[in-house]
Formats: C-alpha cells, sequence, structure tokens
DNA sequence: CATTTGATGTTCT
DNA sequence: GAACATCAAATGC
C-alpha cells in the first residue's frame, strides 16, 4: 500500500530505451471492475521510438486512429489488439508528440495469483500464465478498453517496490516479432534480467 | 523434441 | 485483401 506509484515526470524523460531498462523490477498493478487486485513484476521490456524506427506502429511520425494514443504525453497506456486475439500492453513514454513506447512482454506473479490463474483458465503458477505479452495482458485482465488510461489512475499503474533484482544482470537482445523492419529489426532494445525464468521465448 | 497451422479482428494498401 | 509487436494445439519426427 505505501509503495508510490511512478509519476508522470518518470515517463516522460526523453530517452525509451534508458526508461525501458529501468521498468524492469519495477511492479505493474491492475485492479479491475471489483476483481482483486493483481500485480507482478516486470521482467521484460522492448522500446519503440517513433522517429527512425521502422519496427514502430509510428514511425516517420505517423499518425492514424490507432497510433494517436502514442502522440500523447508520457504516462498511459497504449493496448491494442494484436492478430485480432491478444491484447498488448504498452507503456506511452516522451512527452507530447514525440511518439515513444515501450512494451510489456512478461511479468512475474505477485499478488492475486489465483485470479490470474482464473483469467487464463490454468491450473499452475509457472511462467506461461505470464510470459509473453499477449499471456500477462490476459492474466492481469486488460484489454483494449483501457487504452489511453492514465497510469496514474486506479485500474492500471506502476509502483516502485525497489526490488532490485539480486544480480541485476540486464541483458539487451533483438526485439521479438519485427523481422519486417528491416535494420531496425537488429537495435537490442529487448531488455530482461539474465536471471529470470519469467520471459518470453523465442 | 521441432515445426506447422488455425484462431481472430483491426489497420492499411 | 494482406499483413500483423501472438498463443496454443496439432502434427511430424
Amino acid at each position: 500500500m505505501s509503495n508510490p506509484k511512478l509519476s508522470p515526470s518518470f515517463y516522460q524523460r526523453q530517452d525509451v530505451t534508458s526508461i525501458a531498462q529501468e521498468l524492469i523490477g519495477k511492479v505493474l498493478c491492475t485492479q479491475i471492475d471489483n476483481d482483486p487486485l493483481t500485480s507482478g513484476i516486470i521482467t521484460e521490456t522492448e522500446a519503440y521510438c517513433g522517429r527512425g524506427d521502422k519496427a514502430c506502429h509510428a514511425n516517420n511520425d505517423t499518425r492514424t486512429d490507432r497510433t494517436e494514443t502514442m502522440y500523447q504525453a508520457g504516462g498511459i497506456s497504449y493496448i491494442y489488439l494484436c492478430y485480432g486475439i491478444h491484447h498488448l500492453f504498452n507503456v506511452v513514454t516522451n512527452v507530447e508528440d514525440k511518439a515513444d513506447a515501450i512494451l510489456i512482454r512478461a511479468i512475474e506473479p505477485l499478488d492475486g495469483k489465483n485470479k490470474m490463474l482464473q483469467r487464463r483458465g490454468k491450473q499452475d503458477v509457472n511462467p506461461s500464465l505470464t510470459a509473453g505479452p499477449g499471456r500477462l495482458t490476459q492474466a492481469l485482465g486488460i484489454t483494449t478498453s483501457f487504452d489511453g488510461t492514465a497510469l496514474t489512475d486506479n485500474s492500471i499503474w506502476i509502483e516502485d517496490w525497489e526490488i532490485g533484482f539480486s544480480a541485476p544482470s540486464l541483458v539487451a537482445t533483438e526485439r521479438v516479432g519485427v523481422d519486417y523492419a528491416g535494420e531496425d529489426a537488429k537495435l537490442p532494445w529487448r531488455f530482461y534480467p539474465q536471471e529470470s525464468k519469467w520471459v518470453s521465448q523465442k
């Protein structure tokens, strides 16, 4: 309860890759409708930059109905539907008109594990519960209806528990599933702690 | 084990 | 109509 939510000033800095690395170890929380609170430690992120990154939906300052959310000031959610099935959760960063975002790809469950199991239709808590961008959103109850929600709100937010991984050996690798982006697909903008098992496969 | 395929809907050409 | 920041189940070794 006493852990502070990250404030807009955290998200509105210019360097999206720095923020992506700092988000590792923070705690993503959701409290949807009247369901129990669910939360987990962020273990995997990917940075997307709206300028000079072909893998980003809003590359080259292209504005569409879908990407308009990313052009808002940092500190809100950007949630969109992928492959018609999966709701992918991103954190919008940078200031207004700078379309940067960070995809949250995996978490390690903390609170509300039973609720997550119920939402996912699973029996056991293991990495297949929340390791993967489509999985964690389902476990946390995140849908596109929360697109554009402020992360200072009481539905979705991120707290700083000052967890700090025992050996914060952060690994930077190529992003997943963005081969279509040519040269930009090779940018090492995917981050995760080497010792964590709660990381998506690939 | 590895690899393939079906589900599913929004966006953009 | 094709592509897509994916997952799970089915098939082939």
